[in-house]
DNA sequence: CATGAATGAGGTTTCATTCAT
DNA sequence: GATGAATGAAACCTCATTCAT
């Protein structure tokens, strides 16, 4: 699960029990994030199975062979489990597309953007190798109205939008594409990336998943036109 | 009380092909329908507010006007009702996918096999039309596992991501496109229609529905590489 | 079923919608005691299979082929339906009872009151071959309190107790039977043969059910011990 | 919502083996003992004035003043309930006829014979004592089908029968009975034996409860002809 | 008259959350 | 701190009964 922060800073803000013993780093504080990673690891597996609205507090905690009770020491609710257990992904991807962003605003000829993309591109697949779970649940989750429990997920999906239209923007504003209403085209890049890394996640026939974001950056530039033809299609809209 | 199953259970899902009373059109066949009707409506306004999930049966009866246990009268679970939405739309899209399956099949050059594409595009449009609720729910609800209710639409969705695979593979076998992985390819576009007909739905601004079928095709085919471009970035995967 | 009163004359007294069109044995009334048996024959089914608590309504009309607001016409509720499914076994076995401890009154020597006793067996035994499930579900139903559908078969069995009793205690006025009281003889006696009836109808391997009615007698008057015993048990209680 | 089923089917009917916090005869333990307890006799109550099949679990709950929800902590549903309060009566009454099975199978004499029925008489009238509901329940709901929560029951009945014949059987073996089909002298006195269990519970005149074994004994093994009577009736059946 | 649609109280069961032990 | 027992609102579903068609 690759916890990069300690829940705390994740729940700052939400109103939870304040002022726990021991010094950061103690003894103490360490049993408190083992009994947290306990609990996100069988909460996420079950979520897998299950679905996040089927899964209850008390499957979780049973899962994880702790006190229902424990459940609420360390997770106001089911949300902010959620919220914590998302948390690492979010900020990777919140980082990597900034600064694929960033990239892309000072690219002046397009190989410097292509290879932009194609290093967004590793550094979104690094999250395949260690959060596959988590991409897994955000794939089956992030869609319709973020109620409840599945909030914390609807953002990271809105928050990839964003930056997805961000950076195709940035892109035509340097004269780097082919002029496509920016909108359309991120979000078909974003939606071709998702259902591709679905499968890949469900174990389709999709060859080396690490090949993908090369196979989308072609297939986005080039599309699938056979080279040979010379009626050209391409229209401007 | 009572336990021993009622008669009722063979007609489990299916919506009641029994006889009834007074003949088709009359009073009673017409209050019938409508009732459903309202059900259905009050049902899937519900759905998009709240999610599939979160929304109770007392919730839709509530909203309908009607008694809770009249619900059951016309649906066994919700996952019936659900069913019962999806199948016009299942029917549709079925239909026209097989269309186009066979109109690429028998395709023997590209300009036919572009025009097989626009016209499936058009046709799918209509639902844009007709159901823009509905797709808004299958796109809200498609993903995850097909856990109860959700289940019909769970079949709509590998419905499409089948028949989307076959096109693409007709379209190899006639040498139309460029060879690149089937399934990639055809799931990449499946994931980027789905993510632009969601963009549409929920009024976001891309621009024409109408002329987002033509968009994607030309996307597809072309991809967004600026015209001008020499370095040609094709590749095979 | 062999219904050997009107419905309207076992109703007396229960508020039925009144005044029924047609002569009584004209097409009207012929139809409506149609309709009573078919619903009465398909609700003993029910009962014997299910439970008379666990059938409903609705699995009574669905079985018999007709609407359930048919129900309502014919019964009151399932306790009238009941109770006019009692209704003849219940008279004949009252009449029966009546007659034999009469005979039982009359009779001044053992030869006598054993023909009493064995005439009652008869009497009885010829329900079996018109009233089997009548009995089964009697036999099923008859203990526990008297809550509402069962309080008709509840009363045929307090009948039968007092009866009984009634018979041992003119028994035993006539000197006829080693005094012993009257209750704890009469009710094992009672017992005995309903746990006997039980057996026969459940098919349960008992011989022939005709013999038994003089199989009781035997037992009862004499007793299991070996003939050829001497030494003497029987001490008065 | 919900669905996935909970981690605890595995426990559904036993009275929970898992460990518990709290050492056994802790505070924690005695409160669990004593909310079983309070919740089983107040079901045993209700189930005497209502019936079994019309006691709800919420009239149950109500009446042992806890919440609802606590019954399905306790039990998985009705039928564990009666399961666990019949269990001990069960047992006893198991136990009670293999020891007089086994202690007629042994007899080589008449006066041996009945010392054993005797002494089973004796054994069964201490549940009289001690349990005196839990007969009554028995005797109100043993028959008819075993549906849901009177399967245990039904068990229980079953149980006495079987042993009952096999114990007139055993006493066949040795000669010490008059030769009469088994099953029908074992299904009277079993029949006998519970009318006027019933009758004794029902606080009906029928002498001392303790005296009814040596009575029901006299009665089956001399029968209730008149001592002085000559005229012999005694046939084999 | 016959039909089955409508009603809503009531039953079973689950579960988030609190709190005594 | 850890445990799981208690709570009751709320979900699902059924059914006796009434009544428009």
């Amino acid at each position: 699960m690759s916890s990069g922060k300690s829940q705390d800073e994740v729940n700052a803000g939400v109103p939870l029990p304040v002022e726990r013993p021991g010094k950061p780093g103690g003894k103490r504080d360490k049993n408190r994030k083992e009994r947290i990673r306990v609990l996100q690891e069988a909460a996420l597996i079950l979520f897998l199975e299950q679905g996040l609205a089927a899964t209850t507090i008390d499957d979780i905690t049973k899962s994880a062979g702790t006190a229902k009770g424990n459940f609420y020491r360390y997770f106001s609710d089911k949300e902010d489990l959620v919220r914590g257990m998302m948390a690492p992904v979010m900020e990777k991807v919140e980082r990597d597309l900034t600064r694929a962003v960033q990239a892309i605003e000072v690219s002046r000829d397009r190989q410097t953007m292509i290879e932009a993309y194609e290093e967004l591109g590793r550094q979104l697949a690094v999250l395949l190798g260690s959060d596959a779970p988590i991409l897994k649940l955000f794939l089956q989750e992030s869609r319709g109205g973020k109620n409840g429990a599945r909030a914390p997920i609807c953002e990271l999906s809105e928050l990839v939008s964003t930056k997805a239209i961000e950076m195709t923007r940035r892109a035509h504003d340097n004269n780097l594409l082919r002029p496509f209403q920016a909108e359309v085209s991120a979000l078909a890049v974003v939606g071709a990336g998702e259902r591709l890394l679905a499968a890949v996640l469900d174990g389709e026939n999709v060859g080396d998943p690490f090949q993908l974001p090369m196979a989308i950056t072609s297939l986005v530039l080039d599309g699938l036109r056979h080279p040979e033809s010379t009626d050209n299609y391409a229209r401007d809209y």
